[in-house]
RNA sequence: GCGCUUGUAGCUCAGCGGAUAGAGCACUGGCUUGCGGAGCCAGGGGUCGUGGGUUCAAAUCCCGCCAAGCGCACCA
């Protein structure tokens, strides 16, 4: 069991004030109200704040400047707390001790990189499902989106102490594979010179025949005779193959990576799928009509029911997505789940969260997370995305116009439930601009502090850091702590978005200190000053670090 | 038509019951002799889409309207 939050422990401050007025008969309450301890906005409000007296009014029908005076009173200061104040129209108001905020440094060092680190999660199972588009096609950037999302996400559970793991689930057995298959088979045709018709459902993109052409280079022609049942299946594997690799490198080259890849033929092979749909029929949840099976998911409430195995006898996918969870849950007892889909897929949500019922699991464990669409333009032109028409822009494409740290940096400060627009010639102009480099230059500049001190061989071990008492110091360390609060919010909300505006303040904070605060002096008077403030330098490095870390980007010592 | 999501500074976006609504970019004006000026400081710019409601308190919660994206298949 780590150390409980500072926010956690004003909270109990809080608590405890509450409870000892209510003894001394000063306060009378039926129940112990929610206790609200936030961050204020403002620094002349202190550290922490709480608004317990304006929502306690009415309840105790005191005036509530009255009773945050009454509460204030009650709480006691000491290593912590400094002072705490009441203010208008009803805020308790905590400042920490300065002695304290400079002894975190210390604190924050020996951590090392496991400052930020909280135990939320407690080592509980959790899977994070994410990208899974169909292996018909390289990535493209509408898929961008999700991956970032995805994987820093992922990064941020672990900090937070769940047990995660990253998958890509492999669409593998569906109907667009097939048709995959085949507009390979034709290309290798046409590509021998053979006479060959594109199915009417076929991908039209250019990589299609790049594949073909790979496959005559490593197979020769020897599917050309063969019979053509036998030509797609072992042409499609291999195509197959190739493309999950594609895939698995463009999305390594923005820093997206999985533990585990799934295959959805795996399912049916090792019996899960009849498990799964056994289960549900079992649970009377299933009925023939039209010479289809239907998953009656009315009866959960849904708006409808949705076909589970067509009538050409063939499942569909949801039928196979049903398995999935059913593999997720019960075969390798995730206890939560997280998928992440696009908007386009928003009308699958309820089904699947009914599915999950039926099968027998408590839905909340599942939680499903949809990012809107990304459109794209290129100056006034609108870039359609179609896989089939190859009409699209990869996200290999984007992540060398743009840049992996920037594209990460872009898609993960924007709370995925708005839709956005990504116009390609813009994000390459800002680049030089991009706020990510003002996180990025902060580290930087933190790193060759360091590094000078480092080559005019200044030991500042034994800096003291009750030297730090510039209001710019102070603040950098304050901005420097929030970081363990930030892991346990953005880990219980599933949002980390937060992550890049805190890195922005973090770099802010740092920039101040800069300006105002010589480090390495050449001034012998300035010696102990100096070894502190190297200190402090070493934390904040801590922290970009983990910062940065956490959001899937580089944290450049030089740029 | 029904459902989900979104409308906040010129642009891109945070904030999602509390104390004068924030940031980056863009714009204006400052920062000379020392750790990286990809930086710092100051300033202008907002009836938080709109109309009601709930509340001591609403950008934030509820309802209507307007606008945008997505969905409403025996596709995935």
């Amino acid at each position: 069991m780590s150390a409980p939050l500072l926010i956690e422990t004003i909270q109990q401050l809080v608590a405890d004030a509450l409870e000892a007025a209510r003894q001394e008969g000063v306060l009378q309450l039926e129940t112990m109200p929610v206790i609200q301890v936030e961050r204020p906005g403002k620094s002349e409000h202190g550290d922490f704040a709480t608004n317990l007296p304006l929502r306690l009014a009415k309840a105790t029908r005191i005036n509530p400047l009255e009773l945050a005076q009454l509460l204030a009173a009650h709480i006691p200061t000491g290593d912590i707390i400094d002072r705490v104040e009441a203010a208008p129209p009803g805020f308790v108001n905590f400042y920490l001790k300065e002695s304290w905020l400079q002894q975190q440094v210390e604190t924050v060092r020996q951590a090392g990189n496991s400052f930020g680190n909280v135990d939320a999660g407690q080592g509980r199972r959790m899977m994070i499902e994410f990208v899974s588009v169909n292996p018909t096609g390289p990535v493209h950037v509408g898929h961008t989106r999700g991956a970032v999302l995805g994987s820093a996400l992922a990064n941020v559970l672990e900090a937070a102490g769940y047990d995660v793991t990253r998958e890509y689930y492999i669409n593998d057995a569906g109907t667009q594979m097939q048709a995959f298959y085949r507009s390979v088979l034709t290309r290798y045709k046409e590509a021998l010179g053979r006479e060959a018709q594109m199915p009417e459902n076929g991908y039209q993109g250019d990589y299609i025949i790049d594949l073909a052409k790979e496959i005559i280079e490593s197979e020769g022609s020897r599917f050309l005779d063969q019979d053509e049942e036998q030509a797609i299946k072992e042409i499609g594997d291999i195509s197959r193959e190739k493309m999950v690799a594609v895939i698995g490198q463009d999305l390594a080259g923005i820093g997206v990576e999985f533990d585990n890849w799934f295959s959805e033929r795996d399912l049916f092979e090792a019996g899960e799928y009849d498990t799964a749909i056994n289960i549900l029929r079992d649970n009377d949840y299933l009925s023939e009509r039209d010479e289809a099976l239907w998953f009656n998911s009315t009866m959960l409430g849904d708006e409808k029911d949705n076909v589970v195995v067509r009538s050409s006898g063939e499942p569909t996918y949801f039928a196979s997505d049903i398995a999935y969870h059913y593999n997720k849950f019960v075969s390798r007892g995730f206890d939560t789940v997280v998928d992440i889909w696009g908007a386009d897929h928003q009308g699958h949500v309820p089904r699947m969260k009914s599915a999950v019922q039926a099968l027998g699991i408590e839905p909340d464990r599942l939680t499903v997370l949809i990012s809107q669409m990304v459109t794209l333009r290129r100056g006034d032109q609108v870039v359609k995305a179609s896989k089939r028409t190859g009409d699209f822009v990869t996200l290999k494409e984007l992540a060398e116009e743009v840049g992996k740290d920037a594209c990460r940096f872009f898609f993960l400060a924007r709370t995925p439930a708005t839709q956005m627009e990504f116009d390609l010639e813009l994000a390459k102009k800002e680049s030089s601009e991009n706020p990510v480099y003002y996180v990025q230059y902060a580290h930087a500049r933190n790193a060759s502090i360091l590094k000078l001190a480092r080559e005019r061989n200044i030991d500042w071990s034994t800096g003291d850091v009750s030297l730090l008492t510039d209001p710019s110091e102070l603040e950098l360390i304050r901005s420097m702590l929030r970081l363990p609060e930030l892991v346990t919010q953005m880990a219980a909300t599933l949002e980390p978005h937060h992550l890049p505006h805190y890195a922005m303040d973090l770099a802010n904070a740092f920039h101040g200190f800069y300006e105002n605060c010589r480090v390495v002096s050449s001034n012998e008077e300035d010696n102990a000053i100096s070894a502190a403030r190297l200190k402090l330098v070493e934390s904040a490095q801590i922290v970009f670090r983990r910062s940065l870390e956490m959001m899937g980007m580089s944290a450049p010592e030089r740029m």
